[in-house]
DNA sequence: CCTATTGCAGATAAAAATTATCCACGATAA
DNA sequence: TTATCGTGGATAATTTTTATCTGCAATAGG
């Protein structure tokens, strides 16, 4: 069982636009360089999460991305989700079939056991992650963590974020 | 996130070796056979199972696995550990320091919050693998599964299970 | 002892998924 | 008009997973 490379980048720089003020924005490849990934790469699941509408982007010079609504409304199930697929990480391949005995069809007709065991603890997995908001992450590193790397955090943030034209919603 | 293929494979088989009688074993090309699935990768697997001392193996003629305690003391946990390995699914990269901003290491001693929370969900779902026990798993089948099914796994066993010379409390 | 059957370890190969890069394109602020 | 930025597709490099094969050790039965 693993998670990719790509969730903790994605949770990290939610985390880090969870702090741009109103409706800026932050370029991807300043999101990059924050955190010392690959852009090109980095921007692929950026595009996720958009798809996933976790995060919004803008077009053009001064644009880049943003959350899509508030990190309170965002948890790391979320993102999780986003990146990983929806699939359940246990698939049944129903081998229970394939042995030398041909059964027909309407044996099989309750669900394997072991897949129904598989799925409930998947979804424990999935209740806990939707416990933790995005919101907590920030106010967790902002009241636990090196008030040095905070100071660090909120200026890289300060220098690459944009402020946007058009007055639309504003976000928190 | 993603389970190898093993773990149904692993389930189904200690499922199938729950029900052998007393230290009789199961020759693991009769599991294969039973699931339609490659003997020599099948082997990999069980021997796995083998190292954690989740089955037990007999070599020689009339050899095989079997388990290696009542299925009572098995649960999903011990099996998906053995297969899948130890390690958390989530790996914090420590990607917060590889930024432009170079800080001292003394500014990383608390953990990161968002592997905190990420373990915290594995933990959930792996109490609740620990939950489900191999004898849950083959009460239910025998309980609610297909009659025909039920019959001819049964029967499949007793074709190939081969009783063991009476002092057995041994192994590897 | 001999032989056949079985598990075990290691090397290796084939297939698939993950990670990463690049480029042509459309959008847009200045 | 131009430079910046996100989008999407193609592609390659890398790692992991899946699968096979071979030689070896253990051992029941003759």
């Amino acid at each position: 069982m693993k998670l990719g490379e790509g969730v903790e980048a994605a949770i990290h720089c939610a985390a880090t636009l969870a702090s741009v003020d109103g409706n800026s924005t932050m370029p991807g490849s300043a999101l990059a360089e924050s955190f010392g990934l690959s852009p090109s790469y980095l921007l692929k699941h950026l595009n996720m999460l958009t798809a996933e509408r976790i995060l919004e982007s803008v077009s053009g010079p001064a644009g880049g991305y943003r959350l899509a609504r508030p990190a309170e409304r965002i948890t790391l199930l979320d993102i999780v989700l986003a990146i990983e697929g929806r699939e359940p990480a246990f698939r049944c391949g129903e081998i229970r079939r394939n042995g030398p005995v041909k059964l027909d069809a309407s044996a099989y007709v309750k669900p394997c056991g072991i897949n129904a065991a598989m799925l409930r603890a998947e979804r424990a997995y999935r209740a806990a992650l939707a416990e933790t908001k995005l919101s907590d992450i920030v106010a967790d590193y902002a009241a636990e963590g090196d008030p040095r790397s905070f100071a660090a955090s909120c200026a890289f943030v300060a220098r690459h974020q944009r402020p946007q034209k058009s007055s639309s919603t504003k976000q928190t």
